[in-house]
RNA sequence: GCCCCCGUAGCUCAAUGGACAGAGCAACGGCCUUCUAAUCCGUAGGUUGCAGGUUCGAGUCCUGCCGGGGGCGCCA
């Protein structure tokens, strides 16, 4: 028994009380049905009782009285205790939970899918680096983030679109260029402008592509150094995030909105709505009647867009391609953005609570360095890969919420032993994948039998309650944005399976021992296992390696 | 000055308004001729920064303090 099947059969037992006049009460919308932290609590458990008390005029125990003995009737629930304040603590025979093994088994890699978010349509914009230099450590926590939650959202119905806005444009790639040129010359970096061993790399690749560079007039040099330099650095970080395992559906131009005309227009269509208005020469956008504590400039006085109205021209862009739901992920240092966003939302005409959605993240420290951006020595994500490796990275990233400021040990993180719990939970999947190697050495196939009856014991009961719990904790992350959620499961998850390991072997000990159910059971429940890590982990695009 | 985030075990951090606030690491003590011991078992560790409030119930919500981080351009 599922419990979303636990959470029919208590619906119906509610519905029988009112039925039968014992209780005058609606049934609410959702009853939720959750695993208790206490194995004494049994494998389920409800406070539907305490939710409902009050509008049913009863005290909570008593309320919880009436739908106990009616759930006591229900086929595959052994025991039905009512505890506490008024919790219903609900223990399932050993048949009815184990069943649980197949049904995982069979639904495959689509374990934990759930419909939540069907029918929404998401633009999912993460990350977003200029391309003026390599992903740094700032970019690394929203790449594993936003990955992860791109693919929890799908996983949970949603139709998600995920998005790189590249700023491509303005005065910045003017003095990448001028950085690339000054290095190609081998003169010093330029008052503002970008310097480092990467910008020396970027110039000896533009000087390969064009051997006259240093021939040409200056303005032709920073020309060519400045689109070859973007394009090459552009390449270089899309080449990293594969190499981290985060994919992007869309590679979105901050140019193209200039080329296009989409600014001008953006501009165009926000007067037509009434908030815009023009002083000291410069074109504004009146935010302030929206929650901004400042009006915001559009157009200079110099007739220069601002990067303001790009963003805004981009928004248009999102919702004129389709989405009504736009989520950004910024770093802390953007989060003074949050409010000028919505109001570009809603001099859009779209519902700032409804439309937009706004992820902040906080800073991250590795190894007692601060590395935020534009700042020197920073610690670039190739580098971090290179020396941590994108599994340990991406998990310990992604195990965190978002909103709190980290402080990781880079060496601790590379350290391959359980201060490490990416560890953990890689080495309960491969311990899944080497029994279940041995085991058919050994000739026991799941195909031969299963009687869920079987898995009644301490640590089966408590390992399948774990996996019941996945869809609910996959449809939680995904609509709370909370991707750590998994991570915190899956850890979970890994330890009850080591438990069980540890007190239940699947195989025969010899090789003359015959072959039961028992076995047979007990293989399925570790394919079931190694299912849900695989799919969790991969929910976090951190690998399930098969051996360790 | 205004705005946002955080404050939980020695350390790094969990915990939809629910039951006795939990993991890992570090410390101490156990289990390997055993489906790989990267596992498992046990001990110890807390006035959830402080003070009020809301209610059946607060680490969680509200108010005010204290402490830490970040942000407040016709920069990008």
């Amino acid at each position: 028994m599922t419990p979303e099947q636990l959470a029919a059969a208590i619906r119906t037992a509610l519905e029988q009380a009112v039925t039968d006049g014992d209780l005058d009460v609606a049934a609410p919308a959702e009853i939720r049905v959750e695993r208790p932290r206490s194995r004494e609590h049994g494998d389920w458990s409800t406070n539907i009782a305490l939710q409902l008390a009050k509008a049913a005029g009863m005290p909570p125990r008593e309320v919880a009285d009436l739908l106990a003995e009616r759930l006591r009737a229900v086929e595959g629930v052994a025991a039905v205790d009512v505890a506490g304040p008024g919790f219903l603590n609900i223990t399932l025979e050993a048949a009815s939970a184990g069943e649980l093994a197949r049904s995982i088994v069979e639904a495959g890699t689509s374990y934990g899918s759930n419909d939540t978010l069907a029918g929404e349509v998401v633009n999912l914009e993460f990350v977003s680096a200029n391309p003026t230099g390599p992903l740094h450590i700032g970019h690394t926590r929203w790449a594993a983030l936003g990955d992860a939650l791109h693919r929890l959202l799908a996983a949970s119905g949603a139709d998600v679109t995920a998005e790189h806005y590249t700023n491509d444009a303005g005065a910045q790639l003017d003095r990448l260029g001028a950085s690339i040129l000054a290095a190609a010359r081998g003169e010093e970096t330029p008052e503002g402008g970008y310097g480092g061993e990467y910008v020396d790399e970027l110039a000896r690749l533009v000087l390969a592509e064009h051997p006259d560079l240093l021939q040409l007039s200056s303005d032709e040099a920073v020309a060519v150094a400045r689109e070859r330099g973007c394009a090459l650095q552009l390449q270089q970080n899309k080449d990293t995030l594969d190499a981290f395992n985060v994919h992007f559906d869309v590679w979105f131009s901050e140019r193209s909105l200039h080329d296009s005309g989409a600014v001008a227009d953006a501009v165009g269509r926000l007067r037509e709505q009434g908030h815009v208005f023009d002083a000291d020469g410069a074109v504004w956008l009146r935010t302030t009647d929206f929650g901004d504590d400042r009006d915001r400039v559009l157009i200079r006085a110099t007739g220069e867009p601002t990067y303001f109205a790009a963003d805004a021209a981009y928004y248009l862009s999102k919702k004129d391609r389709g989405f009504p739901a736009k989520i950004y992920m910024l770093g802390a240092d953007h989060h003074g953005y949050v409010n000028r966003l919505k109001a570009i939302a809603a001099c859009a005409g779209d519902d700032p609570a409804r439309h937009i959605e706004i992820l902040i993240g906080q800073l991250i420290n590795i190894r007692g360095e601060r590395m935020g951006r534009r700042r020197g020595n920073a610690l670039f994500l190739s580098e971090l890969i290179e020396w941590i490796g994108s599994d340990p990275v991406r998990y310990s990233l992604a195990r965190f919420p978002a909103d709190s400021p980290l402080d990781l040990d880079g060496e601790e993180l590379r350290r391959r032993s359980n201060d490490n719990p990416v560890f953990y939970v890689q080495y309960a999947h491969a311990r899944t994948c080497n029994v279940a190697r041995l085991a058919a050495e050994d000739g026991v196939s799941r195909d031969d039998g299963f009687d869920p009856s079987l898995l009644g014991h301490e640590t089966e009961s408590a390992l399948l309650a774990v996996l019941g719990d996945f869809p609910r904790v996959v449809a939680q992350a995904a609509t709370l944005r909370e991707p750590h959620r998994v991570a915190r499961y899956l850890e979970d998850l890994a330890g009850r399976y080591h438990k069980w390991y540890d007190e239940c072997r699947v195989r025969p000990v010899e090789a003359t021992e015959e072959i039961t159910d028992l076995h047979r059971s007990r293989l399925w429940l570790n394919d079931a296992t190694r299912q849900v890590l695989a799919n969790g982990l991969h929910l976090l695009g951190v690998g399930a390696p098969e051996r360790m």
